[in-house]
DNA sequence: AATGGTTCAGTTTTT
DNA sequence: CTGAACCATT
């Protein structure tokens, strides 16, 4: 403990011992924020607390795994009762065992974004309501908002809409499910209104902390308050300057005013960065000064001055992407930089197309974070909802997609009677039964029913047999589903089809990891994000907006899109000044990325919506330290060939030839048996390395030849599924 | 009921 | 330029 201890700078080491009492940890942008909270929980298990009763809280999964291998290296086994969990699972697991007392059911489903849309709009046509009158997405984002703001239901602009928010959570009820928002209101209710079980975690979790705290918002904070006991022992760590969540209803004062909130709290800052160089930070520095919703702050380094940042005034979006391109290219010949070091941030993903299309044409391999979701993909979505009327059969808006797919001649005047009976109160089983019995639908309809009521009651059984892999092999099966997705559209199926085996994937390591039963996987299916699904081993460069990029790092990064209207986005403008505020900072947030190489862009003239549209530079670029706008950077002599030894070269035109859509057996031919995935024998439990992530353990081994794949469990880096020939790894 | 063509509105998204 | 929503066919 005492090693760990000495790697920790004055300010960290104090915020690591102080454990006792209200702590704020105000923590700069690559301050090394993780490191502080992972030697907290040590220092409090070596002091002797149990790590049954360590609680963290974090925003996203991939903070909580990363915690915890941390931890589990240091310390073994002991991590195993600690719990480390999103908000949202946190509620989850805790509403699995406690809704009862709420007199509902514990098999309810999580509905995500669009399955509230779903049912949103089902709302709105039982109402009788002219659809365009009451868009439902508006309205989902709305209603998402002000739960989250713990304004429920009282700012609802008319009469209307408030019926439709009521009615909305009727339905929810109805369909035994619960949204997002709703899964930390309950908990907060049953926390509130019984006190029993209240007491039971307040006892339980002695040491509280929260992670990201600045993106907290008024329900999240409540519930940690709940569940603080009278020896408030609570660590928030968090950085005002990165709060970017406000229009999610995240509250900015909580953090500002913890220790307000807080009698007897202590404060302590983190204002070294181990990240970037300090004339990035000055320029941060600069940036966000300009903002008054803050407390006084500044980052600096050891590192030294580094390379100048540089702004570029461009023409056209389609000029800058291009000198973007262009200079990531020359950058990684002559500094011998991997293109996973680079990054082009934007301010929405509205940006990103010109900047796909000119990468293509330089062959400059990219991968764009976020966009669509993987769960929210249709495929995926298509046989989730299959699996979530097995586990509640009260699941309409699951039940309704699942019956358009495959189309079985079943619309929506016949949907509108099943749903009569639903609406009586029986659960999807009866409502079949009784429509059937009734010969409510008319030929087709009837048939297709029918074929669906068998199917579903195969399905309910060989849940209760199978293991949810052999479960959804046979669904896929039984709804020849890949004919479906050929009929469907044929140039996207083979996309499709490989999502598919994605989440067969998924399901196997969840399986490997003890997921035993449906239930299980669906919630971890409705509660990640695959903002874990970044995959920094690949060579390419990284596209993401930079809210997607909070947390991240790049050797080199660049920020386009600066212009007034763009970034801030216009709507901020239209605003009050506390919007552009948090405009700012989510280009503090984009700037503080940068570990050496910053380079900041605008162009005259952009494409938006088919239109060209002109506009100035952003309101938030000061003039670089060096003075003038600068071109690129000089150029260093050119090295021989970076790329080094056969191997890697092979892998890399292994990787072109993929690009290019040279088949597997093909790549295989040119470059002989060394090539094949089977040569190197692996089962589940073998023991491997890998060049960056070091030593893992096989979970998953799937495919053959040239498309072996394993996922490999990497202390410290999650599960990664790596093609056998490309990953080189060696058995250990 | 399903399909194919038209019009129309539109940023950011940890769960 | 894109998807969602709407409308006119079969």
């Amino acid at each position: 403990m005492q090693d760990q201890l000495e790697q920790l700078n004055p300010q960290q080491r104090a915020a690591v011992e102080a454990v006792d009492g209200p702590v704020l940890v105000v923590a700069g942008a690559g301050s090394g924020k993780t490191k502080v909270i992972t030697t907290r929980i040590m220092y409090l298990i070596h002091k002797g607390v149990s790590p049954y009763q360590i609680l963290a809280m974090t925003f996203t999964n991939k903070a909580a795994q990363e915690m915890r291998e941390r931890i589990e290296r240091a310390v073994g086994s002991d991590a195993r009762d600690l719990t480390i969990t999103t908000f949202h699972s946190f509620c989850a697991m805790f509403l699995r065992r406690e809704i009862g007392y709420l007199d509902r059911d514990s098999n309810f489903v999580i509905y995500d974004t669009s399955d509230q849309t779903s049912c949103l709009k089902r709302v709105i046509r039982n109402m009788d309501l002219e659809e365009k009158n009451y868009p439902a997405q508006r309205l989902r984002s709305r209603i998402s908002y002000l739960k989250n703001a713990g304004d429920l239901g009282g700012e609802l602009n008319n009469p209307v809409e408030q019926l439709i928010y009521k009615n909305y959570q009727e339905e929810l009820l109805a369909q035994n499910a619960l949204d997002f928002d709703d899964l930390l209101h309950l908990t907060c209710q049953i926390l509130e209104r019984w006190g029993e079980v209240q007491q039971r975690y307040r006892h339980r979790f002695e040491y509280i902390m929260v992670d990201e705290y600045q993106d907290t918002n008024q329900i999240q904070s409540k519930l940690i308050n709940l569940l603080l006991n009278e020896q408030h022992n609570l660590c928030v760590v968090g950085d005002e300057d990165q709060s970017i969540y406000g229009w999610r209803g995240a509250d900015i004062t909580n953090i500002l005013h913890f220790d307000k909130n807080f009698r007897n709290t202590r404060v302590f800052k983190l204002e070294q960065n181990y990240r970037s160089t300090q004339s990035i930070l000055d320029y941060a520095n600069a940036v966000i000064n300009k903002n008054k919703l803050r407390k006084p702050k500044k980052l600096w380094t050891a590192a030294g001055e580094g390379l100048p940042i540089i702004i570029k005034d461009e023409y056209t979006a389609s000029i800058e992407a291009e000198n973007i391109i262009q200079q990531i290219r020359s950058l990684s010949r002559n500094n011998n930089l991997a293109y996973n070091q680079f990054a082009i941030l934007f301010r929405s993903n509205a940006l990103s197309r010109v900047l796909e299309e000119t990468a293509r044409r330089y062959r400059i391999p990219y991968q764009l974070i976020g966009g669509l979701k993987f769960y929210d993909r249709k495929e995926i979505k298509d046989l989730l909802s299959y699996m979530r009327i097995v586990v509640n059969p009260r699941d309409w808006t699951s039940f309704v997609r699942a019956l358009g797919v495959p189309t079985r001649g079943i619309g929506a005047k016949s949907q509108d009677k099943l749903y009569s009976y639903f609406e009586e109160g029986s659960p999807i089983p009866d409502v079949m039964a009784r429509a059937i019995k009734d010969k409510r639908l008319s030929g087709k309809g009837m048939k297709g029913l029918k074929e669906f009521q068998i199917l579903y009651r195969d399905l309910v059984a060989s849940a209760e047999t199978d293991k949810p892999s052999e479960w959804l092999k046979k669904l896929v099966d039984r709804l020849d589903y890949q004919a479906y997705l050929e009929k469907l559209d044929i140039t996207t199926t083979d996309s499709r089809l490989d999502n598919l085996q994605e989440l067969m994937t998924g399901m196997l390591e969840q399986e490997a990891q003890g997921v035993t039963t449906l239930s299980q996987f669906m919630d971890f299916s409705a509660l990640v994000s695959d903002q874990d699904d970044l995959n920094p081993d690949e060579p390419r460069v990284n596209m993401m907006t930079v809210h997607a990029a909070k947390g991240l790092e790049f050797d080199t990064v660049f920020v386009v899109g600066l212009e007034d209207g763009v970034f801030p986005n216009q709507r901020a403008l239209d605003d009050n000044p506390n919007a552009v505020e948090e405009e700012r900072r989510l280009f503090y947030v984009a700037v503080t990325r940068a570990k050496q190489r910053l380079f900041l862009s605008y162009a005259r003239s952009r494409q938006t919506y088919g239109k060209t549209v002109r506009n100035i530079k952003s309101r938030f670029l000061l003039p670089p330290k060096t003075g003038a706008d600068s071109g690129p950077l000089p150029e260093k002599p050119r090295k021989p060939s970076p790329w080094g030894d056969s191997a890697t070269q092979q892998k890399r035109l292994t990787l072109q030839m993929e690009r290019l859509g040279v088949d597997a057996r093909q790549i295989k031919k040119t470059f002989g048996k060394s090539e094949d995935g089977d040569e190197l024998h692996l089962e589940p439990g073998d023991r491997v390395e890998h060049a960056s992530f070091g030593e893992g353990t096989v979970s998953v081994v799937m495919g053959q030849g040239a498309q072996r794949k394993v996922s490999v469990r990497f202390p410290g880096k999650g599960i990664r599924t790596l093609l056998v020939i490309k990953a080189g790894l060696k058995k250990l």
